[in-house]
DNA sequence: TTGTATGCGTTATCAC
DNA sequence: GTGATAACGCATACAA
């Protein structure tokens, strides 16, 4: 004990330096030692009965020649490799970055390495990767989109590993998938709006192909309908997802006769910019005369806003973060849980709707 | 040949079947074809002396049972575990995904996969991620940062395996590492609005602590020089690297005394893009008043800037491939190279230097 | 042309 | 307490 703190205190004084030898093996430990290779395993795993002199001198001298178990072999042993396979198909990285870095976070914390494969939306490399992945024998694979309605059509089931979909859909109906909450993060987002006072509420969101942009509106629909909200004229516009489109649509919105919206729902934070640069250009305010809630988080985009954009996150690194654990938990235990689970996402208020100044003796964060 | 053909085509026909049944053995088959696993290894892998028959009817045999040979033991075996690990330091994204895919690129084209490890600015993450690398008898590894003066202390000297460093510097003077071409960019950056006419040019970029905004004002200085040009008073401005910095040099530079200039060179597209709320709102118009040039070529910033930005692209995932095809041939050869290995930059050129415009009738793309 | 034996680096089960 | 020995799954030198 006392003696493996020493050890661990050797190797963190000279903290510059790893592994200061080429690999060792147990054979080399024990000819140090002048014992048996069965004696070093066992004194290394403080494992079995020997004497505590012995122990100590064998790790000692393991430490002294930087022995490191090779893991290959107790892999080979052990029938588990403590590592899994990361199957990403973002090519572009904004929605994949975070879930990759939860899943990294979660596993390396957990001692298990991570294969990184890109898909490239290209199904003959996903096979490849995934049949590489399956000859390394990772313990598990978590196949990631960067949209909630892409379906995996690979057939998983057999291959005996715990298989986990992130942002993606998978057609065995025994699988599990974790998504965000599009529907409760349209309704977050409204339901601060009219929190702020706003009656005439627009959404301008992005593709109808995306199921993403469906939920939102239905979340939009709720939202105002159990406020008892009429929905404006006009809304929701749907589009595709970029600043251009926000600013057409808003345009778009503001020229046509009628009444006017005093707050915009938008269906991501790109929109959300394009819609604010055109209120400004109008000589509209945000948020005095329109507020703006965008969606994504997008902390580069939503932080460079004038005036900065509070927008939903889908909390994604958390979503990979439990991806992690959730895999590491079937990976014990085997499989359970099936379908669909839904991770919460979160409002995260800057000043395009004016809540801090509305209420500025309350704080509010859900 | 024809039967490996007709089993790679069975194989696709079913394709979204991947190794249908659970991970068999050697000696599975073995027992199956009723032959001794010496007999199977040579079969399958094209090796020895053995009858036609025999080796066809060993791969079919394989091939039904869904056998892949565990890359664990062959690795054991072999020395070689056909992976390798990639340090990544940046908690954003932005630098480090292009990087990234270019590795994987170039090692999944070779059969080679790639451990994912997050440092996220951690030494003590850092070393104990190259500590699980190294067990896992990784054939090499890519050390990546976020800018190119940050340095790696470790000494990774005596692991044994080659060491590459990306967008990143190491101590140890033997290292190979790569880096952008800042200095180059600039230039092109300049020569670019000086061939689009511009004279007065000044350069608003980001923190003197970045080794980068050195060496692009270096080459902006340079460019200017070569072509007899002053630098304008005011120039170069240093701040953050961000839009509302922009903004705000542009801000400064437009109301001092003195004559405007008619160019900005940017040292981010960050930075390009707040150049430009600015120049709009003060009624100045892009290109014609006042050229611009940014520099990351992150696409979604610049092509949603008004008028779009022609910027500089680093080619980071130029980089990654390099780094992975550079090491994989080091893995094979052993290190050679040592020192700084530039990767060149390119001029991507859109609307906000009027080059188009300027000289329709030639297209330029350096 | 095919089979036997050995070893890769570990861990675990048994003897001693 | 400590040390042989047998796996893990594969490849290969050598025998047959």
């Amino acid at each position: 004990m006392t003696d493996q703190m020493d050890d661990e205190k050797a190797r963190r004084r000279d903290s510059h330096v790893v592994s200061p030898r080429s690999s060792a093996t147990i054979h080399d430990v024990a000819a140090q030692a002048g014992v048996s290779i069965s004696t070093v395993s066992k004194a290394l795993n403080d494992q079995g009965k020997l004497r505590q002199e012995t122990r100590e001198r064998i790790k000692s001298i393991a430490n002294r020649l930087g022995f490191r178990p090779n893991e290959l072999a107790q892999s080979l042993l052990r029938k588990r490799s403590f590592s899994v396979g990361l199957l990403s198909n973002d090519n572009y990285g904004r929605f994949s970055m975070p879930i990759m870095e939860g899943v990294e976070e979660a596993m390396s914390s957990n001692n298990v390495a991570v294969f990184l494969c890109n898909g490239a939306d290209d199904p003959d490399k996903e096979r490849s990767h995934l049949e590489s992945l399956i000859a390394k024998r990772v313990d598990g694979i978590i196949l990631t989109a960067r949209r909630r309605d892409r379906r995996f059509t690979l057939d998983l089931r057999h291959i005996g590993i715990p298989v986990l979909y992130v942002l993606a859909q998978s057609d065995s109906p025994d699988a599990l998938c974790l998504q965000p909450d599009d529907l409760d993060g349209a309704r977050t987002a409204v339901r601060h709006l009219i929190a702020c006072g706003r009656r005439r509420i627009a959404h301008i969101s992005g593709p109808m192909t995306f199921e993403a942009v469906h939920l939102r509106i239905q979340g939009y629909r709720e939202a105002l309908e159990e406020a008892g909200l009429a929905i404006p004229e006009g809304s929701p516009l749907s589009g595709v997802w970029s600043e251009a489109w926000g600013y057409q649509a808003t345009t778009d919105l503001f020229t046509r006769p009628g009444v006017k919206p005093d707050a915009i729902f938008c269906g991501s934070d790109q929109i959300g910019r394009g819609v604010a640069d055109c209120l400004r250009e109008r000589g509209l305010t945000v948020p005095d005369d329109v507020a703006l809630v965008g969606f994504d988080n997008w902390e580069i985009l939503a932080a460079a806003t004038r005036p900065t954009l509070t927008s939903i996150d889908a909390n994604l690194r958390e979503m990979g973060r439990q991806a992690g654990l959730t895999l590491l938990g079937q990976i014990q235990d085997g499989p359970r849980e099936t379908g669909i689970r839904v991770i919460p996402s979160s409002l995260v208020i800057r000043e395009s709707c004016g809540w801090q100044t509305l209420k500025s003796d309350k704080t509010t964060q859900k």
